[in-house]
DNA sequence: GAGTGTGAAAAGTTTCACAGCC
DNA sequence: GGCTGTGAAACTTTTCACACTC
């Protein structure tokens, strides 16, 4: 990238250097082609063009090929990418090397469908503890695994080394779980509460907000509305012309 | 904005126009004001600031005052925005004025929170059919509303005017769905599959991807480490002091 | 005095286009 | 001939800072 001769081995550093100037935006993408890349290695695939790969993901080629070219120069030119290899290098940039353990805490609707969700432990995130607030849940296995009551937070999410909190609690009761998590040590959470957590600065939140997903959809559709409409009725343009491009 | 002289009652094409020109990041952040504009609202605060109103929304100041500006001037300098205009001018660019008709496609565990999810209806979204393929569910209510064969896609969208189609289904599924979907005329969907959806360019499809979500925090709990270590470990800084900062 | 609205600068992201390698 | 890797250009988004209004 910046200056290795030749094909110097990496040191740690560099390695760290290099994850630390990945853009957020490539990041998200990066998860993106692992879940694909994993598809082909099922399917036997050993190589594959940057072409094949972004179609397959969904964007550009020349983007991928940024992307990929922030964790490293890992493909062969006039041939493409070794597919094994590429996995193994996106899973030791996005940390997958070491398993997190995850807390899922208010277990109703929402809950229960994450404590069920197969796609977290089969991609390295064990499901470690369930809390919810009822005292009648204490205890009840949902997904294999028992309901502990939210007041042992601290001491569960300790004694599993969690390292991820999922907050799918009621919006009332969000930023309170979320204090209690982030006292307990956990440093990472995903929040599907509607609600804008208050965190310190050394805790990474991300949100997942439906209504939030919803209402964009629905600001693409009124603008579209608008569109065709406006076109033809406001004298601005005539017979589908748009004047302002 | 650009020209208008004066408080010049804006006209449609105006309206249009500067919908057309709101960043998309802007949008997101768009709905999240809102949300919190409602809670206010409830609150019976008539006025705000920017700089309470970003607090409460988590940005700062200057990216929510610019984030209005793109909708319109509705403060008063001096003193703030009216709460209750700032909403309606939200919800009107946003399209909310409008109710969009929700299609739950997957009724497992995630389509039954789905379905049951009150923050749907009670925010202008009203789920009004379920779809599955397993014939057993067929006429079952759930969350109040009885599950239809998937094979009713067609009619059941057209007949009831859907205009968000919501992927909860298994990944192998979710392509023919989105398909089905889309020739049933839905042009907005929120994908919950973990598959990238291949869609004619007036489909809009925002997709939610928790796997992708875990696999950023591990990227930041990775690299967060790797730091804390290599100052330490590396030679690159002694005693706790970033070189690089 | 307090706080909005907004040009202009800075930072971040995407796209282009092509040299370099297989 | 085909495809990667990457500087440089274009575009988008964020931040700054201050003129302007109440």
């Amino acid at each position: 990238m910046t200056s290795p001769k030749a094909t110097a081995p990496e040191t740690t550093a560099e390695v760290r250097e290099r994850a630390r100037a990945i853009p957020e935006a490539a990041v998200a993408r990066l998860a993106v082609y692992l879940r694909v890349l994993s598809g082909m290695v099922e399917q036997q695939v050993t190589t594959i063009s940057s072409e094949e790969l972004a179609g397959a993901a969904g964007v550009n080629s020349a983007k991928l090929r940024k992307d990929l070219s922030y964790i490293g120069s890992y493909g062969t030119r006039g041939v493409g990418y070794d597919v094994e290899v590429l996995v193994s290098h996106i899973e030791r940039i996005l940390g997958l090397t070491r398993k997190h353990s995850v807390a899922v805490v208010g277990i109703g609707n929402l809950g229960h469908a994450l404590a069920n969700y197969g796609g977290f432990p089969s991609r390295g995130f064990p499901v470690a503890a369930l809390f919810d607030i009822d005292p009648d849940l204490t205890g009840v296995p949902v997904g294999g695994i028992p309901v502990h009551h939210i007041d042992d937070i601290t001491s569960v999410c300790a004694e599993r080394e969690v390292s991820i909190g999922v907050i799918a609690t009621p919006p009332q009761a969000a930023q309170a779980v979320c204090d209690r998590l982030v006292s307990a040590g956990v440093q990472c959470i995903l929040n599907f509460a509607p609600v804008v957590l208050q965190v310190p600065d050394y805790v990474e939140v991300r949100k997942v907000d439906l209504a939030v997903e919803m209402q964009i959809l629905s600001f693409h559709v009124a603008r579209r509305a608008d569109e065709a409409a406006g076109d033809v009725v406001n004298g601005v343009g005539v017979d589908g012309v748009v004047i302002r491009p």
